[in-house]
DNA sequence: AATGAATGAGCCTTCATTCAT
DNA sequence: AATGAATGAAGGCTCATTCAT
């Protein structure tokens, strides 16, 4: 029955079993019976195709990672205006593949690995620094050069908590409400910096 | 060996231990036998005192529930003016005894368990309702009926986030920088409404 | 609170606890906890007065074979035909205080302990030999020397039997029942012996 | 070391290790670790084919039952009158098999759990009926409408009881006493029914 | 390629038992 | 007299991981 060529298709099948696991336990504190019996194979299956269990949650962080990573630079591409280019990560923030509650609960499990892990860390560094500048580059223009630190981080920040929110909270905000306060938020920014009028 | 009404400091020190711990491991996936241990005392004592595991964790929830509501409303307390109020809940948030990476750490870990654990998340709906409330009374008269939902939910969640970025990501606030995001925020949100009143 | 001279009464109330705990487990695998918990004592009061667990074990056996020994002989005292003599014997055997459940569980369990334990091995030999001897004496005028051995032992078996499948069959014989098949048991032996008396 | 299709072979191992050990107990106050060491394995491949304790223990209870109803049926086949039926089960009963120290020990450990686990309790049932009719429907011929149950659970009640005394009484019956108690108190009943005809 | 067999380590929990008070 | 404090030992069970097949 074995298929030949169908080590990609396997180790995908096992990321998206971890991913889903690890999202509804809210914990790395799952069995690697469990994250294989869910993608339709044995546990020694899943420790041939990635050696240990720090391997498959490593790589599926890094799959989220770049899962978003995608999601935004797809948006980025099409925007043209840097005000687009700020919409664009937001709105990649709120997008259906990477906001809903599983999701977010796995995204803050590794952000709680990254605490601990060495490799974690790094992996998450790495992603975070793109991000950050992604979007101080396109706010820059936007609130100038002397707000656009502070305007990225507390845009940032607020996205989180966001995030955290929605995934956490009975009642928290969902994806449009989220991208509502942001919007919001940078409105209250862009109108601070150009009439004239800040401080 | 064994102290007569031991007790109560016997409950708090698997408490603190347990904090500390689940803060370090960034997971609740910690052994009785680690907390105990850093107790300084035997695991079987730690089961005597709390019944089971579940006991402890939720007992150390509810102690972080408490000292962050009693930072508040000690705060809140000597607070005479709305502002005041709503600095009161500001400064408790980046206060020293909550805002430091382990204990972050842990409330993250408390608030993933709450997706999955009934008695967990009781806890932490009744505390988090009693701060959303506060903010909501104390924001009121500085934003009006209308908006006043809206500014404490952003500013809720940029606390949130402000929290998350200190404890997890190296070069995060630090709480001088996150409080300072607080008021900027919201400074912005009390010039928007009304324009002559600002500082 | 100590009431002075409260041991004997202390002392009886464990072993009547350790006797109910036992029957109603049916085993011996009940805690000290337990026993002592429903005496109204705490486990170190009880270990205080036995000394350990085994202690208490074989005192609540020997309590326990001293009990149908006083019922068994309490009826001999009053029996002055030998057939009224076996009849006594019968009747202590399904008297109410030894055939309920649960203390015939205890005597299962009992009898499965001197098994393998020495000490509960010579408790049990001692009572049992008493017994049969009774048995043996009272039956010898009925059957004669050459039957009386047999018929002891049938009827010894019979009783453990009936015992057995009252405590643990459900629609196993109660009280009457087994008394009666016990009575005709024995009917059967006498007709046996001389053809022109029974009944 | 892990030879394939070892399934079958080391469960079977397990129970019979786990019959044993329960024998020699006397209780099923036994841990998996001394059932599976001396089954040649370690404790952990008992629970991968076993789940629980629990599971260990029914099956082996159910191993028990079998066994003995294999004895029994296996005679019944080869019995052509009611007689010889009745003698089949009652040599059944006694059969080396079954007739041995500790493995009656193990029967009335599983009579004593029955009492308090509700799928012991199950199984014990199914057995028991089907053999007390077996046993029923072989006496009737020979005792009459009237007299079958009375005698059958008379029969029955002095085998349980022969057993009891076999295992736990040092100088308790051997299985050709037994057999012949058994045989006797058969005639007995026979004789009582038709004068003429016994045997 | 894929899996069952196999285990050592570790965890939660219970328990008998001792000791100060 | 009576109990809470305290623990070492043990038990059931899970898990990550390895090895033949």
């Amino acid at each position: 029955m074995p298929r030949i060529g169908a080590e990609p298709a396997r180790r995908r099948s096992l990321i998206d079993a971890a991913l889903a696991t690890i999202g509804e336990h809210g914990s790395l504190d799952v069995s690697v019976k469990e994250i294989a019996g869910r993608a339709g194979m044995s546990p020694a299956l899943a420790f041939h195709y990635f050696g240990d269990k720090d391997a498959i949650i490593i790589h599926t962080m890094r799959h989220l990672l770049r899962e978003f990573s995608a999601e935004a630079t797809d948006r980025l591409k099409r925007a043209s205006t840097p005000r687009e280019r700020v919409d664009a990560i937001i709105d990649a923030s709120f997008a259906a593949s990477q906001f809903d509650r599983k999701t977010i609960a796995a995204w803050l499990v590794f952000y709680l690995h990254a605490c601990s892990s060495r490799p974690a860390a790094r992996l998450f560094h790495v992603y975070s620094r793109r991000l950050r500048s992604n979007l101080v580059d396109a706010l820059r223009p936007l609130v100038g050069d002397r707000e656009v630190v502070a305007a990225a981080d507390t845009l940032g920040a607020l996205i989180d908590g966001l995030y955290v929110r929605h995934a956490l909270r009975s009642g928290g905000p969902d994806a449009a409400e989220a991208r509502r306060a942001c919007q919001a938020c940078l409105e209250r920014h862009l109108s601070a910096y150009s009439p004239g009028a800040s401080q």
